[in-house]
DNA sequence: CGAGCCCTTGACACTGTTCAAGGGCGGTGG
DNA sequence: CCACCGCCCTTGAACAGTGTCAAGGGCTCG
């Protein structure tokens, strides 16, 4: 099944058979794109919206100097830009961060699920409002925290998520991200972001090598972070579909 | 008509005149709020959604040691906590910034309208995205922007929405935050908005002194704040309905 | 008249940036 | 097979931007 992640774990959205197999239907077959590519340019009108199965995409806007920042990371089982569907224009990039496995879905099957399973699009609204409360949540972690409390938040924001989908091993799990990536979606240079990591590193906190992150001491790493995963709506306890 | 000044000016959003009388007709009476209040606390589960009139509110979230960030402001003619529909649950703090003048919906209201007219429901799944859509760019001024160019950035928006309602006169607009708002809304200290805002007057982009915010140079302004007016959607021309 | 809030200004400290150099690693072509 | 190149990470030193602390002035309200 293609959508067997989409929403898993979350409070508050639960799809029917029904309802999951009729989303299952309108989206295309599945997709494999290589890493680093842009998959839908700012401006440009699209008719479809995507849904991610496996791999890790961004969302991002350049600054004049042609600087990133990230302004959504999404992680397998997400649907990367529903937003499109109501407002038909994207107002920023969309690219991957690793090779992804992704399937589409024409805005013309959504209107249609609007209009005759209306619960099944209060859930995609859902789903689109998640990712609104993680943005509000990447506006206090830039506006509020300091280098290293941003690196810290970012990660653990990340492994919940990858925890409700099933892609954490423990407090471990593969985030092929480079530090300028994270740099990119914390607001810091790749040069400081070297340095917040070694520090975190010595300290026993997480190692984030290679693609992959260990946290050593989760509870010490969200209060760095000031983490609280309310916003992420997550079942009290996680159950494997 | 309470619901007036709803998605005004905005592209993509057209309510049928019966659409915006059954939306008139969900909401409740209007009520007036003084400022400086809590309306909705995070947490909380609500039943109903709050329409802003009247008025400036905002929405925040504290970090531990009890410094603010405003993660949204609303104007005039906007869903205020419409999130709070699909979502059930707020996770952050909505005020008022200045007195108000609010009508709330319930939930059921909302629910019987995705059931009976999925356009609507459509248009107002579309108000929630246009405020991620301004998360997202908040995401990029608190991320890639100096002290100057996010003041800059944020009083180019502002314009922009009020311009849109009918709030502006010229390229000059009431808005009642003190520079301590301003910080909370920038990821900038007070003493520091103090600084920028002075600079700003003596270079001549834009006065902001007693609630009256005066831009004297709007080029210039959208430059240093790298604004780009596209992710809001404003009607190319502007129509007074 | 005093209290409290808001704004302004100065001196200083600190966090993060910039610039620069170097090392490790993997892929590619001679 | 090896040399080279590009990308990623690390480290150091100097620097810039913003925060912190502190003091003072203007205004409104009680």
């Amino acid at each position: 099944l293609k959508t067997a992640q989409f929403l898993r774990n979350r409070r508050g959205a639960q799809l029917s058979p029904a309802e999951r197999d009729l989303l299952e239907r309108a989206l295309g077959p599945a997709v494999i794109v290589p890493a680093r590519q842009i998959v839908v340019e700012k401006g440009l009108p699209v008719g479809f919206s995507t849904f991610l199965m496996a791999g890790f995409m961004a969302r991002y806007m350049d600054d004049r100097a042609g600087h990133r920042q990230l302004v959504a990371l999404h992680v397998p089982g997400e649907f990367v830009d529903l937003h499109a569907f109501p407002l038909q224009v994207l107002d920023h990039d969309l690219g991957t961060l690793s090779d992804v496995t992704i399937a589409t879905v024409g805005h013309d099957r959504l209107t249609a699920i609007t209009e005759q399973a209306p619960h099944l699009a209060r859930m995609l609204w859902f789903s689109t409002l998640l990712d609104a409360a993680m943005h509000r949540e990447w506006i206090f972690r830039l506006g509020r925290l300091s280098g290293a409390g941003r690196v810290a938040h970012f990660l653990c924001e990340t492994w919940y998520r990858l925890d409700a989908v099933g892609l954490a091993d423990g407090h471990a799990f593969r985030l092929p991200l480079t530090q300028s990536d994270l740099g990119e979606a914390c607001g810091l240079t790749n040069v400081h972001v070297s340095r917040v990591l070694s520090r975190l590193r010595r300290q026993g906190l997480v190692d984030a090598t290679d693609g992959v992150v260990r946290i050593g001491d989760f509870p010490a790493l969200a209060r760095l972070g000031e983490f609280e995963p309310d916003y992420l709506f997550i079942a009290d306890r996680l159950v494997v579909p």
